[in-house]
DNA sequence: GCATTAAGTCAACTCGCTTGACTTAATTAG
DNA sequence: CTAATTAAGTCAAGCGAGTTGACTTAATGC
């Protein structure tokens, strides 16, 4: 809410706030519970039939909703279900790691419908944005070729990427500098024509596991993703929380320890790049996931302590947020081979105590969510889905003339 | 959202929705701007000059903002500022601590009426509850006395106690064991004939830092609260997070190491009650504020000694809340003499490295915010005050009959 | 077969924000 | 000292979106 005014207000609201909001509900509901009736969601959402039918009736004719065959289920007339159209919508991800970049096109359920990767220079992002461009132009031919409608109904592009971001100027080496100070939002928006958002990796992965995975319909949940850094994606009441700054849940820097020997950050220790030091292992090498999960499988002496010694770390990690968060679940997810953080998890047991210690849980406190090395990718593109189609508090407000 | 019906939605909106967000926003700009005109108020929240003409003329006429005498600024017909009326709202606010409890009665503005405390018996609830009724209804007379409206105005109860809530049976005398069994918020609905809400103390806390302190207009804000136990209160997007069982914050609980010899519970290290045993204090001693105050002005070397062990602890806290949050700041608050929590806010300086060290920083990192012992029950009473007042998302929504 | 139950539609209504013209009242230019 | 300009605020008609209540459709159950 940073404007030009010195007067410091939220935004006020009006019909159309209050149809646009109808709407997502609309579409959240059906995300949510697959397919139902005008009925039902009148019911579910406390709007009228009348209503439903009507925003329904809007939605249908704007193709982002379909009917389906009537149910017959006890008395009175049959119920006709409506389910969300995937061709819908459609969103571009891309995700820049630090020597490898991935872009992938989606539709409104969250789909990957095109993939493409490139292998990306650590220091030179204006050719890197070149090889970017060429990829997602790519993605964007591929989905033409499966749709149609696609450019047409293409929300926007959601960038992810390791933060944090629009710190000091530093040259820490695990951040990427070269990549910092360029304008890529810019740079993409101009390229591609496309609303563009930006997010953190773990942000990213979070939004995944909220839209196709574990932490689906999850109101409060922590994604602790262990990449080539570490990071958690925050999920609260719904939403992806960002922070003061944009930086929420970029807890590689957090020390381990408040002085002293042992006061190392958790990415030093607990991730990717910990590992390829500790085995040695070159991360630009192409069958570096192979590499790693040979040698899980194998047992490996060296890759076992590592994951001792990770998973000591990370148990505490997940206390410490259950403790702060109170989340309904953790779950962990990575760039590595499914079998590690497997590994990663199962050795993190028995957990630390913690308020989620609870009589009643229907979720388990850790899981393992996805290591789709894809999915971060699949999270940047959800961004802007979400920021589309998702009820959102924001989405209700009057906006003078663009969104931020 | 838990419903009987096991299709999960949120609700929609209607006008009302529209209209009671845009009376909340109304108030929310005057509280956070002070007085403004009506054409101010249509700049800033972006609805026309006549909606919000309308809205003030409703707000006026229930006795929630009066106008002030109109001031010439340049050119064109002078406008006249409106201002909230302190006297628009009242709550009462409860806190209930290990040894005593104090009730306060607040208008709209937070400003606190009346107040009382009573000693409570730390085992006994159904007698300590006898004793708090007693308490709020002295309150409520005196604030009686103090504007004729106040019974009418009166829009809820907030009570705040130590947390954790909910949590397995467990006889830790550290969290009040017999109170957390007790129907506490039944009978004092009960009791009261008023709407009850719960919260921690910290959450407490944080709410009076927000509506009267250092985090007044701030979105992302946490307050550590440091009590006889100590917790963190959270504002996120300008509102307070409780998390997904409403103990967000808790981090008396969190371990300050992942095993071994220092794996101590933060609260044992860095809260009033280590404190006491310490300097072998008696909490239940009717000076104990004034005991503390005089050893910290004398500089006593076991009081300084704690200072500065709990002052290591805590400057960590800060750093992994900074690291976790990216707050844009945070604040130290606590039951202790101004003088103990100042001492403690050096000893943690300089503050560990974080990613809140920012080029651009227009809030200090860590600030002291209020040392007033009643500041929890007053940000108990501005629980309901907020619900029924501030701009949220969960307003906009239809309910099926009463808000949970 | 007829009563009952439930989905969904129709058409009139209502509420609250918007629109655009208008009034009021100040400052500034000539 | 007027006239032009600027800005606050009002008036009255308009409109969009959800609401209301009666009605239609189409099943099941007794």
């Amino acid at each position: 809410m940073d404007d030009i005014s010195p007067i410091r207000a939220k935004s006020g609201t009006n019909q159309e706030g209050t149809s646009a909001h109808n709407r997502r509900v609309m579409i959240e509901a059906l995300r949510l519970n697959g397919a139902l009736s005008r009925a039902d969601l009148a019911r579910a959402t406390q709007l009228t039939k009348q209503a439903v039918s009507n925003i329904i009736e809007d939605l249908e004719s704007d193709g982002l909703v379909v009917a389906l065959d009537a149910v017959r289920k006890g008395r009175g007339q049959p119920s006709t279900p409506y389910r969300l159209v995937p061709e819908g919508a459609f969103a571009i991800g891309l995700h820049i790691d630090r020597h490898l970049t991935r872009a992938v096109a989606v539709d409104l359920m969250g789909s990957v419908l095109a993939r493409a990767e490139a292998n990306l220079p650590f220091d030179e992002p204006s050719k890197g944005v070149e090889i970017i461009l060429k990829l997602i132009a790519g993605v964007r031919r591929d989905l033409a070729g499966i749709s149609a409608q696609s450019e047409k109904r293409l929300v926007g592009l959601g960038v992810a990427m390791p933060g944090p971001f629009g710190l000091k100027d530093s040259d820490d080496k695990w951040m990427m500098p070269a990549w910092q100070k360029f304008p890529l939002l810019e740079t993409l928006a101009k390229g591609t024509g496309l609303n563009v958002g930006l997010q953190n990796d773990a942000a990213a992965c979070a939004t995944a596991e909220r839209i196709v995975g574990a932490a689906h319909g999850v109101d409060h949940a922590v994604c602790l993703y262990v990449g080539y850094g570490i990071g958690a994606g925050l999920i609260l009441n719904g939403e992806l929380y960002s922070g003061g700054h944009g930086n929420a849940g970029e807890i590689g820097m957090a020390l381990l320890a408040p002085a002293g020997p042992g006061s190392t950050p958790l990415e030093h220790r607990a991730s990717l790049a910990s590992l390829y030091q500790h085995l040695d292992l070159n991360p630009a090498d192409s069958d570096i996931y192979e590499q790693m999960n040979a040698l899980v499988l194998a047992e490996d002496t060296k890759m076992m302590a590592w994951i001792d010694g990770a998973a000591h770390d990370l148990r505490w990690s997940v206390h410490l947020i259950e403790t702060i968060f109170d989340p309904k679940t953790v779950i962990l997810t990575s760039g590595a081979p499914e079998a590690l953080a497997r590994r990663l998890v199962e050795a993190m047991h028995p957990l630390l105590p913690s308020i989620a210690d609870r009589p009643a849980r229907n979720l388990p406190r850790l899981q393992v969510g996805t290591t789709d090395p894809w999915s971060i990718a699949l999270g940047a593109a959800a961004a802007p889905i979400s920021r589309a189609f998702d009820p959102l508090f924001s989405a209700i407000l009057k906006t003078r003339s663009a969104p931020a």
